[in-house]
RNA sequence: UUAGAUAUUUAUGUGGUCGCAUGAAUUUUCAUGAGGAAAGUCCGAGCACCAAAGAGCAAGGGUACCAGAUAACGUCUGGCUAGGGUGACCUAAGGUAAAGUGCAACAGAAAUAAACCGCUUUAUUUUUAAAGUAAGGGUGAAAGGGCGAGGUAAGAGCUCACCAACUUGUUAGGUAACUAACAUUUGCUGUAAACACUACCUGGUGCAAGAUAAGAAAAACAUUUAAAAGUUGCUCGCUUCGUUUUUCGAUACAUCGCUUGAACACGCCAGCAAUGCCGUGUCUAGAUAGAUGACCACUUAAUACAGAACUCGGCUUAUUUAAUGUCUAACUAA
RNA sequence: GCGCCAGUAGCUCAGUUGGAUAGAGCAUCGCCCUUCUAAGGCGAGGGUCAGGGGUUCGAAUCCCUUCUGGCGUA
């Protein structure tokens, strides 16, 4: 897992993030994105039951974690983000993962 | 050697770097960290609340041979019976069809009830009518036990012998289901995974159970006979003693429940077995956007199916690789 | 976590209670009609009744089980 400071947990700013957020997506991720006034960059993930048996979500969500935990300090930190997964993903790996993950943050224009 | 049957085990390991959860220690270290099915949610329990969990009706049950095991079970073990297989062995929802109802298409004369053809007798008379008859015919999933002899107008369990089934009884074996022998009775279609009947079982809701918090203001109703709310689908019974609604106030998206348990490992004894008694030792996930990942090296037969969410016992389903014990059939050799 | 429902032709649905020819509409294909197309008429093809097993003489239908999809519940 991330560092707590790092982690968006509340069911709330979930819903406020899907409501008022910005977007950037490929053919394997979506990015939302908000502004905030925190000085720390906030991340959570949903993958949808789509993309496979619980095992398979288990483990497409640890491998996105480690990439961001390598990435965060190159994050914008005045922004909070959602990655959502579409069903196509369950047939990357973990580089290929990686590179839809930066192609998605690139497009958002929000790498230092 | 080939082809099988059955029982069981296994679910890679070690080290390094970065990172996570919980608990210790106390300030940067240490320990532990998913499964054999964690899955499906198909049964049985614990636990919590609802009277003290109660009565009746309704409803439901993949309950239904015997004995045993178990906290309990629709589970397991051993047997009985029936069916399948050359065999080792496997499979079975396996009570009542003589309480009653329903259904059995098409074909066929006829489907639970019998005369279409045929056979025989009588009458009429030259092709019909009446009576008797289930031996023969074809239909069908299924046609009133089988076969032979006697008997007869022709036939028929009508009578008899044998065989098969069935009812009841006796004897022998077995805890029992049941089996065997002998005597005796009868001529009875199938279907209950159709309704039903008999016996047995089930109170409801599920950790989103439930416990902890702090109250304040306003309005309406009621005045102890009740009313209202809760409790199971309904009726009773029972509980609460002021009740209901609205607004404000709590980082309650909190804390506890939450992991020591019908626990696990080893040994001995009892038992054919399921399993049980006793002794010794161990503490072994507990999250809450929800902990196991990334990279490298060596190693292994281990690449599959797949992720705990209150906890156990089963059942069902998915599945890689390797190995072991016992047994069967066929062939070959000695 | 708990509870519930559905699956039949390429698509939308009957038939399931009460067991015995698997049907309708649209779509597809062929022919007719028309100068041609549409519409109309005639005809044809297309179904492991989601998969597997069982009960029965016989199963889309009854029973069990698995899969897929969907819904409700704070």
């Amino acid at each position: 897992m991330l560092k707590e400071i790092n982690r968006l947990t509340k069911r709330k700013e979930f819903g406020y993030i899907y409501k008022h957020g910005k977007y950037s997506f490929n053919n394997y991720l979506t990015l939302m994105y908000v502004q905030t006034k925190l000085k720390n960059p906030r991340i959570g993930f949903s993958i949808s039951k789509k993309t496979g048996k619980a095992w398979l979500r288990n483990k497409i969500k640890r491998q996105l974690r480690e990439i961001v935990k390598n990435l965060i300090e190159n994050l914008n930190p005045n922004y909070n983000y959602v990655f959502v997964t579409k069903p196509e993903i369950s047939n990357l790996n973990f580089n290929e993962i990686k590179d839809a993950l930066i192609d998605v943050v690139n497009k958002a224009k929000l790498m230092k």
